[in-house]
RNA sequence: GGGGCGUUAGCUCAGCUGGUAGAGCAGCUGGCUUUUAACCAGUUGGUCAUAGGUUCGAAUCCUAUACGCCCCA
């Protein structure tokens, strides 16, 4: 495990009698070779130009990057370059260049580091490429790439050695280039409509904004537990108390739970709030977000997520949750969603763990999510969710059992959470109390009562809405990956 | 937590109802001065995930374990 040569193999062997041979011969690791190009640049510039015009007006560059290719053709070759804008060729004649040099090249192997100076041209296939005149090793790499045409498949290695896997697979570079695109969006959208980018705590003396399992550590010094956070919702709206009427986070969640292909202990998620707006106007917003997020990451509106067309350009649903529920179950009346015994007989048999002090508003959020979630394919907005299971939202006024609340579903998958925010602190110290109540009970996902939350609130939080977005889904939906594991670059696994 | 599938050379994969381990790429040797999955000839390389068991004989059958993937709770 700490033994770095544990998995050596004659490949390695053969490369390390390399490394030692180059340094005896020298200095080793050089890093005075400065390239004053990239590939893409290059094709850019270069690319439309005629073979004839680069041989009239020679150009001069250097490039460097990992050689990723190699095709040596007696007193001639050429290689391929990689760097982090993408290819280029390198030709290479014993004939041009210094004494020894072409030897010297042939004993470099794939992977390894190598800077080169020449003259750009075009091949007579019509590739852009460096006739190099100088060609130096910069770091020699000990174990051999993946296979060049199949490249890295196997998905634990894929996830264990993410690097090998970024070198040998385009695909999953361009992945996550697309994953930093759609949080550069994500931001702009947000700076643009004035909302302040903060951070706030991930150690929590207290865990809060979520029902769910937090992650414990300690702090020495203090001598105190500390939670990782399970969201950031308490401490932003402590933030409009304070004045920041909009503001957002962009950061990292922590939950102790289980692992799959929608949930990693660490997750992203992006937390934004807004004064003087309602749940209806975070529905508004959230729609110009998707879309103003597809423009900028895909160019088009619509997307194929696992072989079925999405089109966020058009208005999305808004479907209560009850009437959610009698939609997708045909067989169930309206009268019996008011049945405590039909809802909790429906929920056995669908194998939910039903626990006595389940009310209607938790039966029926079970009963949602087991019954219609996997069948939201259509983005749609859930609204009204139960007071029971919203223990931080505001209550609809016309009806209390209510929240001013909404979930939006794309494919199948919860993507964001945004409601109303209870700033009656009274309200919110009850609620507390309940929450509290069933953590003694035994409910570990249960709410801690957090006391100075209560006092930020009787300081007076104006009237606002806040919403969570899992960055992570998101990416998963504008990628067409099926795991989240595909959108971490170093997701959780066990030790190998 | 339960079930299914997988683990063979550095990588990608074959390997049938059990009979002593195979290919392509990479590597090594030689040839080749515009190739691009370069090509041609030769060649090295394996604790078949791990530990037991059945058998004259196990990559193959059985059991357990580890790790991974998928589904369910």
């Amino acid at each position: 495990m700490s033994d770095a040569h544990a998995d050596e193999h004659r490949l390695i062997a053969e490369r390390r009698a390399k490394l030692a041979a180059w340094r005896a011969a020298g200095a080793p690791f050089p890093n005075d070779f400065k390239r004053d190009a990239l590939a893409a640049e290059l094709h850019a510039r270069y690319g439309a130009c005629e073979a004839e015009a680069l041989a009239a007006e020679p150009v001069s560059v250097a490039v460097a990057g990992r050689m990723v290719s190699r095709r040596i053709m007696g007193k001639a070759a050429f290689a391929h370059l990689q760097d982090m804008s993408g290819r280029i060729q390198l030709y290479l004649r014993r004939d041009a260049l210094p004494e020894g040099a072409y030897e010297a090249f042939k004993d470099c192997d794939l992977g390894d580091i190598l800077g080169a100076r020449g003259t750009v041209f075009k091949t007579r296939t019509g590739e852009l490429s460096v006739e190099v005149r100088e060609l130096r090793l910069l770091t020699k790499a000990l174990r051999p790439l993946p296979d060049k045409y199949h490249g890295l498949t196997d998905t634990e290695q894929r996830y264990r050695q993410r690097y090998v896997d970024l070198i040998a697979n385009p695909g999953v570079r361009e992945l996550f280039r697309r994953r930093a695109a759609l949080i550069d969006s994500l931001r702009a959208f947000f700076r643009e409509r004035g909302f302040l980018e903060v951070e706030t705590p991930m150690m929590h003396p207290i865990p809060g904004g979520a029902a769910a399992r937090p992650f414990v550590t300690h702090h020495n010094a203090l001598d105190m537990d500390l939670y990782l956070r399970i969201a950031p919702e308490l401490y932003l709206k402590r933030l409009v108390v304070g004045g920041f009427e909009k503001v957002f986070e962009l950061n990292r969640n922590f939950r102790n739970e289980g692992v799959s292909t929608q949930h990693n202990p660490e997750f992203t998620m992006l937390e934004f709030y807004q004064a003087y707006a309602d749940y209806r106007d975070l529905m508004d917003l959230t729609e110009a977000l998707f879309r103003r997020l597809a423009e900028d990451v895909l160019g088009t509106t619509r997307l194929v997520y696992q072989g079925r067309e999405y089109d966020l350009g058009k208005p999305f649903e808004r479907l209560g949750l009850r009437e959610a529920l009698l939609r997708h179950n045909p067989g169930v009346g309206a009268a019996e969603l008011d049945d405590p015994v039909v809802l909790r007989d429906w929920a056995a048999r669908l194998d939910l763990p039903v626990k006595a002090e389940w009310g209607k508003g938790k039966l029926w959020l079970e009963l949602f999510e087991k019954t219609v979630e996997p069948k939201l394919l259509d983005p749609v907005f859930i609204v009204d969710y139960p007071t029971e299971v919203s223990p931080l939202a505001r209550r609809r006024d016309d009806d209390p059992f209510f929240t001013e609340r909404f979930e939006l579903f794309i494919a199948g998958r919860e993507i964001a959470n945004g409601f109303s925010e209870l700033n009656d602190p009274e309200d919110q110290a009850e609620r507390f109390r309940r929450q509290a109540a069933k953590k003694a009970a035994g409910d570990e996902e249960a709410m801690h009562y957090d006391a100075d939350y209560i006092r930020a609130l009787e300081y007076g939080l104006p009237p606002t809405a806040g919403e969570g977005i899992g960055v992570d889904r998101l990416v998963m939906l504008f990628t067409d990956s099926p795991s989240i594991r595909d959108v971490l670059l170093f997701p959780l696994l066990r030790p190998a």
